[in-house]
DNA sequence: GTCTATATTTTGATAGAC
DNA sequence: GTCTATCAAAATATAGAC
């Protein structure tokens, strides 16, 4: 059931993508709505048409952002499968969001840095369903014996922190390539991805640890 | 060698508290000049007498936080010892970090979400430095047969990444907790870090899996 | 739906006295 | 080192014609 939604003309197309890449970009606050209007090929006037303002707009793109983000995951979940499969399905889901929108990652690392100021209900009504999902496959895998109890939300943050920050970082792993070890460029998102499946595999499925002190196994090396 | 750093007056270092708050919270371009001011208990022109301007205030505090990290990490490391201790001490000292400067993880995100727009070299240089550290921990672990080789700029997303996000995100946590399941209040920065700490261990320290295809281990359910 | 002005406010930055 | 007063440039938003 998918929402209502108002039809979209081709200049309300066009501000909306162009925004979207100019809160990547800048943020809400570095943002221009003059920049946007000149991306979109419309002018001021015309974006105020459309939208009531900068707000209204930036908050529209978040919305669609999460809600096909949670529509995908939902989805993925659909499929079911055991446990581990439903878990990679999660993380790809993932993937292929950041994939398919390239200002995703840089607009949600900043929405948190942003204490979610732009965020309302409508919004993170989708951010819960998505961690949802998550939680249910844990608690699938739990039940089943085959996971670990593990935080829902630590989890979501080890599986989708990584691949934003890694995703957002492009520019500046380009801009500083010269000063940076040559490995640097050897790390793909797909890399990424697999990094995580696996970080994520491992974790859930170890055997309970000692729990260990503080750095057991050795003695110091001084003092 | 700590680099020479000028002498600090009282004014110059509220400015420089009140600066990084800011910073935090509203990102460079949200950030006002005023609000600094007001903060630091000084007026415009007094913060325009020890910074050149907006952008010079910023890269300061950027350097300083990236310095004294760098510092802490390389300390870290000196103590020697396994690699996977190195690996636990490198980590905490990451969470340490974190707690200490509760805007750090807001201004790094953002930092990486803006493109390294106000990064130069001498910040840059810094964020280096930490990555070779983690890059040695790692090499130290291979050529000891502990650790499996992975690609240290990889390992440094999947450790500071959730660390970030998770701490940045505590203002979204609080505003929205009663749209959030109930157990969301149980996530704490340590029981994060000790995620991060176990994730970390179980990948690096994980016998080679057969790479699985797509979706290896059982059929589909449907279709 | 689309455009050209234009109004209004905010904001980074400075001059110049003390 | 510290302050008051002020400028000049941006930037959000709107009026009103077509």
């Amino acid at each position: 059931m998918v929402s209502q939604r108002r039809l979209d003309t081709p200049s309300r197309e066009r501000i909306l993508a162009a925004a979207a890449i100019e809160f990547a970009a800048r943020g809400f606050d570095g943002a221009k709505v003059d920049r946007i209007a000149a991306r979109a090929r419309v002018n001021k006037a015309m974006l105020y048409y459309h939208f009531k303002n900068k707000a209204d707009l930036y908050r529209d793109i978040l919305r669609d952002l999460f809600q096909s983000m949670a529509e995908a995951v939902a989805a993925s979940r659909a499929e079911g499968g055991p446990p581990a499969d439903q878990l990679k399905r999660y993380i790809r889901a993932m993937g292929a969001e950041a994939a398919r929108r390239p200002f995703l990652p840089s607009i949600w690392l900043r929405e948190m840095a942003e204490g979610g100021r732009h965020l309302d209900a409508s919004v993170i009504i989708h951010l819960t369903s998505v961690l949802g999902v998550l939680a249910a496959i844990v608690r699938d895998g739990h039940e089943n014996g085959v996971f670990a109890e593990v935080h829902p939300f630590i989890l979501q943050m080890s599986i989708v922190a990584p691949l934003l920050m890694f995703s957002a970082s492009a520019p500046v792993r380009e801009r500083f390539a010269h000063l940076f070890p040559a490995a640097m460029a050897s790390a793909t998102r797909d890399a990424v991805l697999a990094h995580i499946e696996a970080s994520a595999l491992a974790t859930l499925t170890a055997r309970r640890r000692p729990a260990g002190g503080p750095l057991a196994s050795t003695q110091r090396s001084r003092r």
